[in-house]
DNA sequence: GTCTATAGACCGATAGAC
DNA sequence: GTCTATCGGTCTATAGAC
C-alpha cells in the first residue's frame, strides 16, 4: 500500500466529482427531453464525451443513473424551500414551490420519470438519499398545506395527501408541454396559466 | 374465380373482426397497465393466445397495435358523447365526460401513452380514423368550453385551449394511481376529488 | 388436393452491462 | 470493444378446412 499526498487525493476527488457533476446533468437533461426508456447509456456517455465502460465506474446501472439524476432536483428542491422568505403565508409558499417546479420543467430541467417502471422505483426507493429527500420535502409541503387549511385558504374538504399529490403532478403535467407546443404563450405565461387552474380552478369564481 | 357463399364471407370476416376485437382488448389493458414500452408484441400474442405472425396479418407493426387501441377508445368517447343527454348543461357534459375519463382510467382501461414518442406520434398522425375521432371529440368539448365560458361558469380568462388541454390531461393524472395505491379511498371517491380540484381548485371558495 | 392460417424457430439490430 | 439478452419482425413447414 502506497501512501499519497493529500493534495493530490483531494485533487483526484475533485475530478471524478466534476466529472459525476457533468454525467448527471446530462441524465437529467435527458431524462427531462425523452424519458426513462428513451434514454440510452451509450448517448449520456457520447454527451458526457466519455466511453461508456467510465460510466459504469460511477453508476452500476442505468436506474442508478436515473436516481442520481432524482437525487440532485431533490436536492435542488429542499435548497429552494429552505430559501424561500419565513414570513410568507403557507399559500403562497406552496405557490411558489409549484412556480418554481413548473418553471424548471419549461426550462428542460426537470427529469420526469415514468410513473409505471418497477426496476426504477426499486431503485428509488433503496435510495437513502432521494427518499430522506422526499421524505422532507413532503413533510414541508404537508405542513403548509395542513397550515393553509386551518386558515381556510386551502379547501379543508380535501384530504392534504391529494394535494400534496396535486402539486407534485405540476411537476410532470402535459398541459405545460402541450401549450408550449402551441407557441401562443411565453414560458411565464403558460405557468401562470396552469397555476391559475390548479388552485382557482377552472371554475368561474 | 369462384363464387363464395355470402354466409361463409360473413362467417370469416365475423371471426377475423371478433379476433381484431380481441386482440386490440389486449393492447387496450398493457398500454393501459405498463405503456407502449415496456408492452412487447410476444406478450400480446401470448395473452391473446396466438403466434406472433398471426398478429402481423392483422397490424403491420406494434405501433398500429397501439393505434388500433387509441381508435378504439376514441370511439368509444365519441359514443359517449353522443350519449349525453341534450338538455344537460355545457359545464354538466364537460364535468361528466371527464368522469367518464377517470373511470375507465382506475378500471385500466385508459391506454397511456408516452407524450413524446415520435414513432407512435407519426403512426397516430397519419391514421385518419384517430385523427378525425380525436378532431370531432375536441371540437364538441370546444363548443361546450366555450359556451360554458359565455355562461359565465367557467372561467373566461383562460384560452379555451388550456382548458380542453387541462381536461384532456385528467385520462393520465397521476394523481389518480397515487391516491388509488394508497388504498384509502374508494375509485369513486378519487374520482369526485379529482374533479374536484380540476374545476374548483385547491384554494377554499 | 389446394389453400390459408398458424406455430414456433429464426434473424438482425439494439442496448445494457462489463 | 465485447458479450449477451431482448425485442421487433420474418420465414417455413404443417395442420386443418373446404
Amino acid at each position: 500500500m502506497t501512501r499519497t499526498p493529500v493534495i493530490k487525493v483531494s485533487f483526484k476527488a475533485q475530478m471524478l466529482q466534476a466529472r459525476e457533476d457533468a454525467i448527471i446533468e446530462v441524465v437529467n437533461h435527458l431524462l427531462a427531453e425523452k424519458g426513462f426508456e428513451a434514454m440510452t447509456v451509450d448517448e449520456v456517455a457520447a454527451q458526457v464525451g466519455i466511453a461508456k465502460a467510465s460510466l459504469y465506474k460511477h453508476f452500476p446501472s442505468k436506474e442508478d443513473l436515473a436516481a442520481a439524476a432524482m437525487v440532485r432536483v431533490m436536492r435542488k428542491a429542499q435548497a429552494y424551500l429552505q430559501g424561500l422568505p419565513a414570513e410568507a403565508t403557507p399559500l403562497e409558499q406552496l405557490r411558489a414551490v409549484v412556480r418554481w417546479t413548473m418553471e424548471l420543467k419549461l426550462a428542460g430541467g426537470m427529469p420526469s420519470l415514468p410513473s409505471q417502471n418497477s426496476s426504477l422505483r426499486a431503485t428509488l426507493i433503496a435510495n437513502p438519499d432521494y427518499m430522506n429527500g422526499l421524505i422532507e420535502v413532503s413533510d414541508q409541503l404537508g405542513a403548509w398545506i395542513e397550515e393553509a387549511q386551518a386558515q381556510g385558504r386551502i379547501n379543508p374538504a380535501l384530504p392534504a395527501i391529494a394535494v400534496l399529490y396535486t402539486l407534485y403532478a405540476r411537476a410532470c403535467d402535459p398541459v405545460l408541454e402541450f401549450l408550449k407546443m402551441g407557441g401562443q404563450h411565453t414560458d411565464g405565461e403558460i405557468v401562470e396559466l396552469v397555476l391559475s387552474t390548479c388552485f382557482d380552478g377552472l371554475n368561474a369564481r
